[in-house]
DNA sequence: CAATTAACTGTCACCATTGACAATAAATGG
DNA sequence: CCATTTATTGTCAATGGTGACAGTTAATTG
């Protein structure tokens, strides 16, 4: 016999999605648990409840930031059109819908600067990164396939440093010529790549 | 009569470069006043005495951090040599022994992801960081006279994007082939420049 | 040496945050 | 309708951090 039905994944990811919120506006200890449990719409003892204390939150916050931050990449090669490929990855990851997706890079960004203190963290992080850059590479390889593996590899480098620099920079509101910028940068480094120049 | 001499000045920097390193690894708020102080070699009512609250240590670190880096961006364009400016210029921005301005640049980041709530602080480090990306156009522009400004901006945006990313990404300890990817990158980007290709 | 000014130390009360637990309400199966 | 399981709420003691102040020591001038 069964009682009342668990709600624990949903309540879970609200309580993640809250989190990552706050970690990108107020860093990783800049918020209480009262903070947190207001913007996720929940009471504070409800969340401990489910979650834990603080140290088991910003546990589930690694493991969630991570594994969204991989989802996204592996979601970003799947979506992206047999045509026009290059075009749409660079408004993928430039255009302003990416709004929701810029608090998972900011708070990407706080666990980053933690990761000097952590070393299991730090691996992860630099694991999550390396394989969003590998996954940008295969992209470019497969749209330039005979190009030189250096100069993909410099192209794929520099795209996911624009594009990191692009979402941390987000809460500065830079002017809309700053941002039409990093697309620009974006273009030239893949023009560099075409073998018809 | 005057008595004891005032070092509210060395103890002021003291305090500032503790701090910088403190927000670096923990965030704004990531530190006890007590880990600052110990941090800085002194005791926590004696940097009370010398600054003041906490609200008063963060307003000091805001004008700190904004400072330095204009400083810093400043003396970058004093430093450069006639010829042979552009490598030096990458030397300067990418090299293993910018280690104690690349805390600088974390404590940048700390406040950026803060200006999302703060107005001033907002515009303050955006007029930072664009009068950063204006001395590299600057150095740029003095090297290529006759070179397009739209392209000379792209290249001084991209050089800009790339040292912030190298900088933010430190605690990560990134693999030997990544660092030298961003020098690359870097004067890929300088090279496209290059009237001669 | 006296006076003065400021650096420095010791200490304490206050308060926000936290962790924990008991109690209640809700939903499901039998 | 009962038993069971879990969500949800209410509440409280303990902890840690903060702010503040009184008191002490050190350095400099006349």
């Amino acid at each position: 016999m069964a009682g009342r039905p668990t709600n624990r994944d949903e309540r879970y990811t609200q309580v993640m999605e809250a989190l990552v919120r706050c970690v990108a506006r107020y860093g990783l200890d800049g918020a209480s648990l009262s903070q947190i449990s207001k913007e996720a719409g929940l009471t504070r003892p409800l969340i401990r409840h489910h979650i834990g204390n603080r140290e088991d939150m910003i546990a589930g916050l690694t493991n969630y930031v991570l594994n969204s931050f991989d989802d996204q990449t592996a979601a970003m090669i799947a979506a992206l059109p047999k045509d026009g490929t290059l075009d749409a990855l660079v408004d993928l990851l430039f255009s302003e819908s990416a709004i929701t997706e810029t608090d998972l890079i900011l708070a990407f960004a706080a666990l980053t600067a933690r990761a000097s203190k952590d070393v299991e963290l730090q691996q992860r992080c630099r694991a999550s990164l390396l394989a969003f850059e590998a996954a940008i590479f295969d992209i470019l390889k497969q749209e330039y396939t005979d190009a030189d593996d250096v100069k993909l590899g410099s192209a794929a480098h520099g795209i996911t440093a624009l594009y990191f620099n692009h979402s941390s920079l987000a809460p500065l509101n830079m002017p809309q010529a700053w941002k039409t910028q990093a697309y620009a940068v974006a273009r030239n480094l893949l023009k560099e790549l075409d073998p018809s120049t």
